[in-house]
DNA sequence: CTGTTAGCGCCTTCAA
DNA sequence: TTGAAGGCGCTAACAG
């Protein structure tokens, strides 16, 4: 086992341990002959700094810590993946908490008590390892406002925010609004939507975005191809029976997610109506099974890549005291698959 | 900003730094009076303490390595949910490197040298942070022995093994002996299997528990009925097409994993058979979208949160020098769903 | 029951 | 270009 410090290696070659510090780091010049002496002999020896001592003595630990709501949910792996990619190369290293919020509290976000004790826990124990900073990644987009302290220590949030902190979204209202215009293109006018949960703030963004399209093409408006949907496959299903029962159905539906639209292809299947040839659906996330239903269904992609990336990065910067520039919001990109059809009027 | 150490609740307390900590750490008895008076200044100053130092003195992290191969693949996010259950318990944390395999390096297992190097680098890296052991996650179950070296410090492997190290796998015989069993329940006796890529001990060991059954059960044995795979859409459906095509065309078909059978309902639709009428269909994996295609796949579930709990139990009495009792194997689950149906006759 | 103190392994100022 | 030495914050002998 690695007992071996810089101590042993500054002995065997004959240097002090100032200047197998300075080789190992670079932080001053070292004439080439005891460099190399001394690389030979961490080399002979297999050494191995110790990060832990290194961290006490420069009080920062080259660690972020990230807190997970929970890493089962979608979002969550991809945005992990991003904050990895970009602590790869910056030699930043993950914490990872996870609060298994699905599992522990489900779904019921009301419950603030004991989540706040998860939280309150989490980031104790984050703060008490030193951590340089801290992600958070929430399972949806909320306002977090209050119910986490970090002690001062920077901290990014994504799939959520605080009305102080940094956050990192991804562009909800251009996403549904391009989804609209790509409908549109395709030459459908009566569009209906089904959105998610109305206190979650990516349906009402998105929402936005229908209204623009709406209103910037001139679409007839009709508040009964406005559903309200729980993001739940049967509330796909639901709403679009009542919306196939219209006397003006829609040719085409906006799902707000790939579960929802699943409901929709079952309701239109049952209904007997063709997708794509008499409906055209869009959804959202491209969720893997989202290729794998029949038809393959066109949906919108989420950078959550990209988020997690530039959480990391945004994070960086804060530690660094230097400013974040947020540039662009992240932004959704449409899958083409196959539930959108051409509409020859 | 947590400047505060023990020194100076210490001072404030009148007692010595000693005191502070074992108070702190519960590790001498302290007299009550003079415990309640640290205790308040603890809280009086929002005291936290630095793990670092600790970790320090210790040389004890209470922090374990996990290196999963790509955190993106289904597997890894139930696995380290696992972890984290079992971690949250015993107050051990997750330092959590991700090689990102499929993104760097596809699935091109045979470009070892690559591969090895990021192995490599995250395990150095992970040994200079001093975590107390680690946990290997891979993508696909296969031998690692000889890829990577802990110098000493414990390694479980999990999705993945070595001819040396301690390894969490699944009963993967089991699984399809099971699976086969519920299918000959349901009175089928033709039954076809498609596996994937043949390199995969999964597939050779789910292979076997289909021959066991045959036997057992003295089903007809056909050759015909025994498909190869390679785990992607495309052969799930190409092979059932062959397997439609046969003079006796089985009535059920069991597919190593829900991706192959999502192509087995694709090329059953195109076929114009009915699914569970005329073919009975059971996957493998449980992925979220079995639950979604039409009709709904029964399949087999695998305990990945439970192997992720083993793993890190496992692990855990590595670290204080115990043997672990391996107990059984985790077993894989039936869902029962609508893909399957009953063969009168 | 409590205090003193020597490090854990490394970095970094200060001096040479 | 190099060394000596004082901590970083905490734990655990050892001593009282």
């Amino acid at each position: 086992m690695s007992n071996i410090g810089i101590k042993d290696i500054a002995a065997r070659a004959n240097v002090s341990t100032a200047t197998v510090s300075y080789v190992l780091n670079g932080t001053r010049n070292v004439s080439p002959k005891t460099r190399e002496r001394v690389l030979a002999v961490i080399e002979e020896l297999n050494y191995k700094p110790n990060d832990i001592a290194k961290s006490l003595k420069r009080r920062r630990t080259d660690t972020i810590g990230v807190i997970a709501e929970d890493v089962t949910v979608f979002n969550t792996p991809e945005i992990i993946d991003g904050i990895n990619d970009y602590g790869d190369r910056h030699d930043l290293h993950i914490l990872l908490t996870n609060l298994r919020l699905d599992k522990r509290i489900g779904r019921d976000f009301t419950n603030l008590d004991k989540y706040r004790r998860y939280a309150a826990s989490a980031v104790s124990e984050l703060l008490s390892k030193q951590v340089d900073g801290i992600i958070y990644i929430g399972v949806h987009t909320r306002d977090l406002t209050g119910l986490i302290d970090t002690e001062g220590k920077p901290i990014v949030y994504t799939y959520g925010y605080t009305q102080v902190d940094m956050a990192i979204q991804y562009n909800d209202e251009q996403a549904s609004y391009e989804a609209m215009s790509y409908l549109i293109e395709k030459g459908h006018r009566k569009i209906a939507i089904i959105s998610g949960l109305m206190d979650s703030i990516p349906s009402r963004l998105r929402l936005n975005g229908y209204y623009k399209a709406v209103t910037e093409y001139e679409l007839p408006f009709d508040p009964q191809y406005i559903k309200m949907g729980d993001w739940e496959r049967e509330s796909g299903y639901g709403l679009t029976k009542e919306l196939l029962q219209l006397p003006e159905p829609p040719s085409a539906i906006l799902a707000m997610n790939d579960v929802m639209a699943v409901g929709v292809l079952q309701a239109a299947k049952e209904s007997g109506v063709q997708i794509p040839a008499d409906l055209s659906v869009i959804g959202f996330d491209n969720r893997e099974f989202s290729d794998y239903l029949s038809p393959r269904i066109t949906t919108m992609d989420i950078p959550l890549h990209e988020m997690g990336y530039k959480a990391m990065e945004a994070l960086h910067c804060l530690m660094q005291g230097k400013p974040y520039k947020p540039a662009e919001m992240p932004v959704c990109r449409l899958i083409e698959r196959d539930s959108v059809g051409l509409l020859r009027n």
